[in-house]
DNA sequence: AAAAATGTACGAACTAGTTAGTATGTCAAG
DNA sequence: CTTGACATACTAACTAGTTCGTACATTTTT
């Protein structure tokens, strides 16, 4: 979609034109220099790229030729292949991150907060299926780059403590009779957010069903809350 | 594990040649047409080879190396490199259903046939790995290949009838409470074993969590019969 | 002028697939 | 029970095209 790209970029462009009054924008052949702007053009479109054909199936021309700039940007600015692959995925966690924090779940009963939680995850998974399918990759590649950044091993403990919480509170209200490990939790939650879009062609097309149909999504939104919840209540 | 496929390779070499009642090993450099065998090991071969790298990943040559054959007879039997793909992928969809057929569920009461398939379940992807993977990766190319596979599609089945079944018994019985859908419950449970199999190096990474380890292996293998069965029951 | 950013063109290595020819087994005819 | 024709199984070397990465030139910014 290098219309909706390019209208973006302009926008940008304009504004910060406007911020540094100063007109600059591209003549026939003229040349702006835009760092900031290039990086981030090369990360969205590198992301769509091997979100959809994977490290080793996806071409540096390819998304050289999508981009406003060149090939040999990339390499400037990345490095590698894999350097470009890396921060796509460390770009993709980062986002998770800033948007999984605040929900203040402290405020509400263990039972609503889990609910709440879990709706979330559903949604989140629901609405980016480019980064379930980059965490799919990154597991054919047993994690081997993931490992090598430190930026996103040291996620998601967030997650787990939000969890650990609740379910203490819910244990001493009462409310839950299991003492349940929150990992293993956040595990039961995630596993079945994520297959349902990581796996929704091969299922879709064994037991033809639409996986991203508003009715089925609803139905499985609100029966992964009933099992964990049940669970932990017996 | 080359050893292991060696070994398999003489045995039913040595079997056949018996019943021929003629020996003919190979010898210093000499011929000896054995077709199926020769599939046989190709495909072997390539299963690994595709699981570990991917589809684009996976190397023909690398294939043809580790064969005892040559890359020409890959192009001979199997046309092209996706049709070796899709070989292997209908191959390991194949061993799953002779493995899934057989448990007599029928026999046992509803809650202990839930969770007995739910075990099945767990131990089979617990110990089909290549299997988790080659189905990571047909979904990373929108289950393309599968679509053009009709050994493949028309799978499955049995495994939602036996689940059917085991929901209505149960609610008769007045066991369940709940009447759910039995492709969901297959995805409830498919998800979770699934998960843990495929995303266990990132989710390994993250939570500093060996998944694979005994403990809690079995910890979540009794985690999901429970979350399942008091779904049911409340 | 120095430094940072960018574009063009190209090359070295790799890779899927092919060509051209050889070995082996089988089976009917002598 | 040979012989020879024919189909199947197989090998080695090669090719055409792709793909990552880079050298070099140029423009913009400071």
């Amino acid at each position: 979609m290098p219309p909706v790209a390019i209208a973006w970029t302009s926008k940008i462009k304009s504004l910060k034109c406007t911020v540094a009054g100063e007109m600059a924008e591209r003549g026939e052949n003229g040349r702006k220099n835009d760092p900031q702007q290039t990086r981030e053009d090369i990360l969205l479109v590198a992301t769509e790229e091997f979100a959809t054909h994977g490290l080793a199936g996806g071409r540096v021309d390819a998304i050289a030729e999508k981009t406003r700039t060149s090939k040999r940007m990339i390499y400037y600015y990345f490095g590698s292949k894999e350097g470009l692959y890396l921060a796509v995925l460390e770009q993709s966690y980062r986002k998770i991150r800033s948007l999984e924090a605040d929900l203040h779940l402290a405020d509400l009963q263990p039972e609503e907060a889990l609910r709440t939680l879990i709706a979330t995850t559903f949604d989140h998974d629901e609405a980016n299926p480019d980064f379930v399918r980059l965490v799919s990759i990154e597991n054919i590649h047993h994690a081997a780059h993931m490992l090598r950044s430190e930026a996103i091993r040291d996620l998601n403990v967030s997650v787990i403590e939000t969890i650990a919480g609740i379910l203490e509170r819910g244990f001493e209200e009462g409310v839950f009779r299991r003492k349940a490990d929150p990992i293993d939790i956040h595990m039961l939650i995630s596993a079945f957010c994520f297959f349902r879009v990581s796996n929704r062609y091969t299922f879709g097309t064994i037991f033809r069903r639409d996986l991203s149909d508003p009715g089925t999504m609803g139905r499985h939104r609100g029966m992964i809350a009933d099992a964990v919840i049940s669970y932990l209540k017996n």
